[in-house]
DNA sequence: CTGAAAGCGCTAACAA
DNA sequence: TTGTTAGCGCTTTCAG
């Protein structure tokens, strides 16, 4: 991985008489201006404990007169980290991912770390590229939310790399990860239709290279089977995308006539709340009514669930906490990289509300 | 601004022999490797023109058997870059943002630059410490979304480093932005609805600390003013937030009888699809319907704009191109830090549906 | 076309 | 408690 030509720096200064300060000030002027050396200065700077009171407040004015900042492109150098944590989401854009990315953020900043997110379309291509970060010291450490399946491919060439899992994992690659039980949630999602007198049952999917989706998927044929129910093809559908309108197209389609007699849907179990609410909008747009007609379960439980109409029965998964959890086993790792690798499952909740 | 302590870096190697490869590897491995010297190893490295073609290749071969990455740590500090481009938003969870940064991001990228993407919840503390981050070298420039009152603050202290703003500006502040014209798109939805005949249209604003707070309230009391209506205070709210619950119970006070006989609204004007998205669920919460007995016109053009039902009349904002915009900007004046800075206004957009 | 060598600004031994 | 000094890994003159 070769870098292209890059922009000059700042070209070699003409040696001028010496700046009005404040301007690429040094450790080396900020020493010279309160009399002491650079390493009494960095003392200083890294709040080290062996500094006389006196040195330190002279060297602290000194920093506030010249309004000196450390260059911590020379810091992480030296102490070779970036302070730096990737963050890999197949699309940022998804309020589901945003929610995690959040939690991510902030436990990464009471670390003193900062958050490189990077959106990788759930392109293998880009992700692969993104991972070179580490390698190329750009980043300390990763957290991957791409499909199960592009990890697999990399982790097999970079399973000695820092990052970890989230949502999307497999368990068997060692890498450590936290997630939901996505086969009892979707079997719970299932079973609440079921009681609710539903028999014949859709499933909008999406790709079935996420994880969540093979796992939610056997979920739900497991629940329906052992409800008696034999699972028919034509009740669900995989979609490449979680967009709101590829659940409102995926809906009308779902519901059109060609099922066999008395096969068609009366209940759509979609596994984003994004899929869910396009689904509410496509019923709505050939006239069905929720969930008189159709009932409806998404999953996630975003913000704008409860806001729909009707309010969207769903499955609730702990975002803020996946990725609080994926950035505390990150710095686990990176702290001590010899540690065992635990992989945690977190609970996840059904909601209900007013579309089944 | 001092650093806290840091983790320990790596401790020293114990000088062991030398590594199986691909682990820590330098240029000077490479170097090594290939039988020439570092200097051609970074010539080859930043596809200089200037190296043998049987020499490049030499190298190039010793880089793909060595598994080699160049450091980008040490690169930075020697090019005094860190390619990281910090962009600073009152609330990435919020799906306008969302969508900003991603044509941030994009062209970013292009440009073979980074995102550090900071959540600053509109505070003036936060935001002063990220911006910080410019004089500390961890990112070449700033791209600003934050409230124009933030960044008047910040400005003075701050005006020769970096940065654009982004959707909030203050163009006295002579640093260059991208926005809208808020003023004329708040008249054009108050215009829409005048024209469907509402004369008592209500103001569901978001604080008054943002640039696009002030200006769309202005248009739209000029709008009333205009027709001939007197815009009575009680039709005006400021909230505090943009989530979706803050607009739901925004409308059912709105809506609340306390109003002047004959003055309770027949149509609300939301600043932001969030609001307004919320505002259609608290209309219904409290038996209204929608356009029936009250219209409602969003503001950005989100994707679920489209999907509620009603689907929002709005105003759509070009967020990509707000975003790309921005980033183009930054790029703009890293290159060139002396030339003019100009202030660019995207058109806005009326897009009616079924709201209205 | 290639190599030798001088730092970028900082931290951390090691000495004093 | 403080100072001196040796690099971190890279890019880039400047010589050859």
């Amino acid at each position: 991985m070769r870098a292209g030509p890059r922009r000059q720096p700042r070209s070699p200064e003409p040696a001028g008489p010496a700046r009005p300060a404040a301007e690429g000030l040094s450790i080396a002027g900020v020493a010279r201006q309160a009399g002491v050396s650079v390493a009494t200065v960095s003392r200083v700077l890294n709040a080290h404990e062996n500094v006389r009171p006196a040195t330190r407040d002279k060297v602290l004015a000194a920093i506030d007169a010249s309004g000196y900042r450390v260059n911590e492109l020379a810091r992480n150098l030296r102490t070779a980290e970036s302070r730096l944590l990737l963050t890999m989401v197949p699309d940022f854009g998804n309020p589901f991912y945003a929610e995690i990315v959040r939690g991510i953020d902030s436990v990464a900043r009471q670390h003193g770390y900062f958050m490189l997110l990077c959106d990788t379309g759930a392109d293998a291509g880009r992700e692969r590229s993104y991972f070179d970060l580490l390698r190329r010291r750009r980043a300390d450490g990763a957290i991957c939310l791409d499909p199960a399946t592009i990890q697999q491919a990399l982790g097999e060439a970079s399973s000695a790399l820092p990052w970890v899992a989230c949502c999307e994992f497999e368990p068997s690659m060692g890498v450590p990860y936290v997630g939901i039980d996505n086969y009892r949630a979707a079997g719970d999602a299932v079973r609440h239709l079921l009681a609710r007198g539903h028999r014949r049952i859709a499933l909008i999917n999406s790709d079935i290279d996420y994880l969540y989706a093979r796992q939610r998927q056997q979920g739900y044929l497991d629940a329906l089977t052992e409800a008696g129910i034999t699972p028919l093809e034509g009740w669900r559908m995989n979609l490449n995308s979680l967009d709101y309108e590829a659940g409102a197209s995926a809906a009308a389609v779902l519901m059109e006539p060609p099922h066999p007699k008395n096969a068609t849907p009366t209940a759509i179990f979609a596994v984003s709340d994004t899929l869910a609410t396009g689904v509410l909008h496509g019923l709505r747009s050939i006239g069905k009514r929720v969930p008189d007609d159709v009932a409806v379960v998404g999953f996630d439980d975003i913000s704008i669930a409860s806001q729909v109409d009707p309010p969207l029965t769903t499955i609730a998964q702990p975002m803020r906490e996946l990725g609080e959890t994926a950035a505390r086993l990150l710095l686990q790792r990176l702290a001590n990289p010899l540690a065992s690798v635990p992989g945690v499952l977190l609970p996840h909740r059904l909601v209900i509300r007013g579309s089944t």
